[in-house]
RNA sequence: GGCGAUGUAGCUCAGUUGGUUAGAGCGUGGGAUUCAUAACCCCAAGGUCGGUGGUUCGACCCCACCCAUCGCCA
């Protein structure tokens, strides 16, 4: 394979400082091109590099100069990626090595045999190929989506060790081949397993396959949303945060609501909501926060979204705490106010469901369920469901268990083995 | 090596244009309760806001340098 410079190690030709890089000296500071080092070896192999002479093709991307700096400046890009853009443009750009030589993957460069275009080069072009192809297959048009003139919003998400790709070059191949820019270039950071790199060695390279072997993948889904945000910070899956965190807010907070209340509602009015909705301003105040949840969703500050959620779980709670429905049920002729109180619990917890759906799709469908009505619809307006009949209530998730996030460590280390 | 980021309570994270005693959730300790999947409610402890200088009447926030961690280097 072709060798970066940092991907070859050897002796410093000038003070003899062993183990450095192709480019430079750590030691003495000396620049030199990797050629001259004394004993190079493969940094990725060990092997001992050869020198071949090839031709290279390039994509001219100091032509686009005047184009990137106007692009990567005009909102498209976080910050951070802004800033780490700005480097390599002030730095002139230099022209992009897109061919490899055989043996590749990917696709041969047509009249160059042995030769194939760099990954980086065609993948992001996949992304119109399978467009392409679902247009094929229904009544999408391609033009509709890619063409110049097109107006319909285009952003991807990526991780940020590709930023570059995305950011930078595919601007220009896209500008350069007439066809409309990304709206919007979304970068998040990596995943960390408690704290560290995931490594198959520690058995903390875990694959989502063997997470869904054990675990139910909300769990998951709402804890990723919860520490999310919009930077290109890194993500910490830390397993015991991750288990109280869910264990709390979903199980502890989310689904006690509806289980707390749904006992009274089926034993002592067979499962019949209040005609009346007595806390209207609470209700209100439940439904006015989907300005703010509807902007974070939209900002991408999706922890700030949970935040929010959670604390009108909270509140919730604390409503049903203030009336104790299980004292009022030992008092005789305070029927109504039960109904009532109850009924109000399980409009609240309509709401926060509506609000949990893009996160937690299948707590909301056995939500719907439970609740006899569809939460098709983002909750915007005061429409409580009133004399409304429910189906019986059954837990809506269960908590994680100490001994299947063990699994899934034993299993990762397992699979490692077997490969 | 160059560059970009990150570093706030035991853990995971918020801190809007610099402005009184720095916040939340979880965890921990105490109390209350028993409707609920030992859940919920109330109270409390716990932080030299990575370090050192600097700017300022005033800095978690701005600047410089340093340390640590992560990443990128076509």
């Amino acid at each position: 394979m072709f060798l970066p410079d940092r991907f070859i190690k050897g002796d410093c030709p000038k003070c003899g400082a062993k183990d450095q890089y192709g480019d430079g000296c750590e030691v003495c500071g000396a620049n030199y091109s990797p050629t001259d080092l004394k004993n190079a070896v493969s940094a990725v192999s060990g092997a001992t590099p050869i020198e071949k002479e090839s031709e290279h093709y390039f994509f001219n991307l100091a032509d686009f100069t005047e184009m990137l700096r106007d692009w990567t400046t005009a909102g498209h890009l976080q910050s951070e990626v802004r800033n780490k853009l700005a480097e390599w443009l002030e730095g002139g750009l230099q022209q992009w090595d897109i061919s490899r030589d055989a043996p590749y993957f990917g696709f041969e460069i047509p009249d160059a045999p042995n030769k194939y275009f760099y990954v980086w080069l065609d993948a992001p072009i996949g992304y119109m190929a399978s467009f392409q192809n679902l247009c094929d297959k229904t009544d999408l048009k391609f033009d509709d989506f890619w063409a110049k003139d097109s107006n319909v919003e285009l952003y991807h998400f990526i991780g940020k060790d590709i930023i570059y790709f995305h950011a930078l070059f595919w601007p220009a191949m896209l500008s350069g081949a007439n066809f409309r820019t990304p709206d919007a270039i979304f970068a998040h950071g990596f995943l960390t397993v408690n704290g560290e790199k995931m490594s198959k060695s520690r058995g903390t390279f875990i694959t989502a396959r063997t997470y869904l072997d054990h675990l139910n993948p909300e769990y998951l889904r709402y804890y990723f949303a919860a520490k999310l945000s919009n930077s290109v910070d890194d993500l910490d899956l830390n397993f015991d945060d991750f288990s109280q965190r869910v264990n709390s807010d979903l199980v502890g907070k989310v689904v006690n609501i509806a289980s707390r209340c749904s006992g009274f509602i089926r034993k002592k009015f067979d499962n019949q909501l209040s005609a009346t909705c007595v806390e209207p301003e609470l209700l209100a105040e439940f439904i006015a926060a989907n300005e703010t949840i509807a902007e974070s969703y939209e900002n991408r500050e999706f922890g700030k979204a949970m935040r929010e959620i959670m604390a009108l779980a909270d509140k919730a709670n604390q409503y049903i705490d203030d009336k104790k429905p299980w004292a009022i049920a030992k008092e005789e002729g305070k029927d109504t106010e039960l109904h009532d109180v109850c009924s109000v619990a399980i409009n609240l917890f309509r709401i926060l469901a509506a609000y949990l759906k893009p996160v937690l799709p299948m707590l909301t469908n056995e939500a719907e369920v439970f609740l006899n009505a569809p939460l098709t619809t983002w909750i915007d307006s005061l429409n409580p469901l009133l004399n409304h009949k429910l189906n019986d209530f059954k837990p809506l998730m269960t908590r994680v268990e100490a001994d299947k996030v063990a699994a899934i460590i034993d299993a990762s280390k397992t699979d490692l083995l077997k490969n």
